[in-house]
DNA sequence: CGACCGGCATCAGCGTTTCTGATCGAGGGT
DNA sequence: ACCCTCGATCAGAAACGCTGATGCCGGTCG
């Protein structure tokens, strides 16, 4: 099949209209840049005279709305222009000895840390959405990521990179709730019990809320405490306290105070996923292999190959 | 949160290229492009000395290990840097009076017929996979798309440009088997007791099996006769006729001598999803507005927000 | 009210990039 | 042995893209 014929947009023109657009000023964008305001100034004339749109309101400067669709085009397309370009000259670089390690909170399994070698490791936690970029610009030699999946199926990632995405562990979910509450004694839950329930909100370390009003099909998980950090013992105290519920792997144990109730409807699990960039080489691929026991590979880059 | 600082890589020598790769030719890519076969060979070597690395093996020409990864890379550049253009060009154009519409095969439903205005419609048959691209091309105004998922779960698809997507329907699913089969008369039947059927292959028409395999987890789902077009009439008289089983929407009536058994686990739905780019205007919006009565919204361009 | 100042547009000039066209060496087929 | 195709290389010409200077507009302050 054969590559599109038209090209152009300059990804360097692409650049300094994202530029312009955060600054909200050419000069701005010129200084930042390293180029003259003039150039700032014609890389924008020349986009708008080749797409024969006004992107930009000058004085003061914000996008039009041609604008800002641009930006939705041109901010990923720069990642993964970047992306392509960090990948490439990895290649080009001897595999370091150094392994550094990119993880979501709760993607941090024991078995995964008893996998990992002794010495030359670097373990960073990361938001999960970041773990692709952070992988991708070369941040990251391996990326463990979680998330909330239908049972046997990937997850969902920002398709930044071809990336390849492994299954490391499934483990069904419990929610935990303060040992007063009224559910607390249930053998299990459904989701549909706890919709007026309060819930944690707590984006970085936990399973987000509109992931659960996703699953569920309607609006409702009302957040009662926001939790900013992406400690899990934290978190676990938090429900004890009662400043709302939390849905985490049946593998997190309840704090003090506090009960876990598997989840039985929907049928969810916590999945987590390996993710490399191509083939591992180095220590990278000793550590790969020895997480993902039972070989379960799937391509993250074109996810509909599947669907 | 400020866009990468490396850039470069210009598309066109990735065109060059992708191009190159693809025909296996300096020269040939040459006459393709409308470049000299100089500028060819230039292109090239400008990639591999910007990136430090061979990308290509000459006489004959092939892909190094390095080259094959840039084409990962490379190609969905292309397609988005193209989808960009295309999209903002077409805002620049003054909405035409003509829709075409682009649909998956068990995408086109009666209800979505019934929607469409009596003139001026082009109706578009493509494969799945195929209605991003042609969206973002700007080929279609509006696509219609279908896959297996979890209730309440959008669909995966290929991210080539910021698309929404929306909730059109949802069908429970059915298996299709001939009258005469033993599982025929059964009210309801698992997906686990399918395993060592054999299925039909249809992946223009059906639903692909390696999603029923991605589904149950396990490999099986043994291929029978295979069917390479896109009419679901002959699908479900190929199910009746024994060649094989089928998972349809349960909305398609099977065919006489044939019996349609609903799906009972896993949990599992045929949804049907309406995808445009941006925001609809013209004849679009309207149509898009009679599919989506209901309206269920999301972006497909980064679904890890919902992860 | 007028001068000033910051910010974007425009222009000429020049250095660099990037084509073309010609030439060369290496293989492969006749 | 000859020719023909294919890719690499080189010199020159055209095109491109940057800088620095200048112009214009709007807001601000004496």
């Amino acid at each position: 099949m054969p590559v599109g014929t038209l090209v152009t947009m300059d990804p360097h023109l692409l650049r300094t209209f994202v530029t312009v657009a955060r600054l909200a000023s050419f000069s701005g964008a010129a200084r930042e840049l390293g180029y003259t305001q003039s150039a700032v100034s014609q890389h924008i004339a020349a986009l708008e005279g080749d797409l024969g749109l006004p992107l930009l309101a000058r004085r003061p400067v914000a996008p039009t709305r041609a604008g800002e669709r641009l930006l939705e085009h041109a901010r990923p397309l720069l990642l993964r222009l970047d992306a392509a370009r960090a990948d490439l000259t990895r290649m080009a670089a001897a595999p370091a000895g150094d392994l550094t390690l990119a993880a979501a909170p709760l993607a941090v399994h024991p078995d995964t840390l008893a996998a990992l070698p002794a010495t030359r490791v670097t373990l960073r936690v990361l938001p999960r959405d970041e773990i692709p970029a952070a992988l991708a610009a070369g941040t990251a030699d391996l990326g463990i990521v979680d998330g909330l999946a239908a049972p046997n199926d990937p997850l969902r990632l920002p398709d930044v990179a071809p990336l390849t995405a492994t299954r490391v562990a499934e483990a069904p979910l419990a929610v935990h709730l303060p040992a007063g509450h009224p559910l607390a004694h249930r053998p299990g839950l459904r989701l549909g019990d706890l919709i007026d329930a309060r819930w944690l909100d707590a984006p970085a370390a936990g399973l987000p809320l509109d992931r659960l009003r996703a699953a569920h099909g309607t609006p409702g998980f009302r957040p009662a405490l926001r939790y900013d950090g992406t400690d899990v013992r934290t978190l676990t105290a938090l429900a004890a306290a009662g400043h709302g519920l939390t849905l985490l792997p049946a593998t997190i144990p309840p704090a003090p105070g506090a009960t876990a109730v598997p989840l039985t409807e929907p049928r969810l699990v916590h999945r987590t996923e390996l993710l490399r960039t191509g083939e591992p080489a180095g220590p990278a691929a000793t550590v790969a292999a020895a997480l993902t026991t039972p070989p379960q590979s799937a391509r993250v880059g074109h996810p509909a190959r599947r669907g």
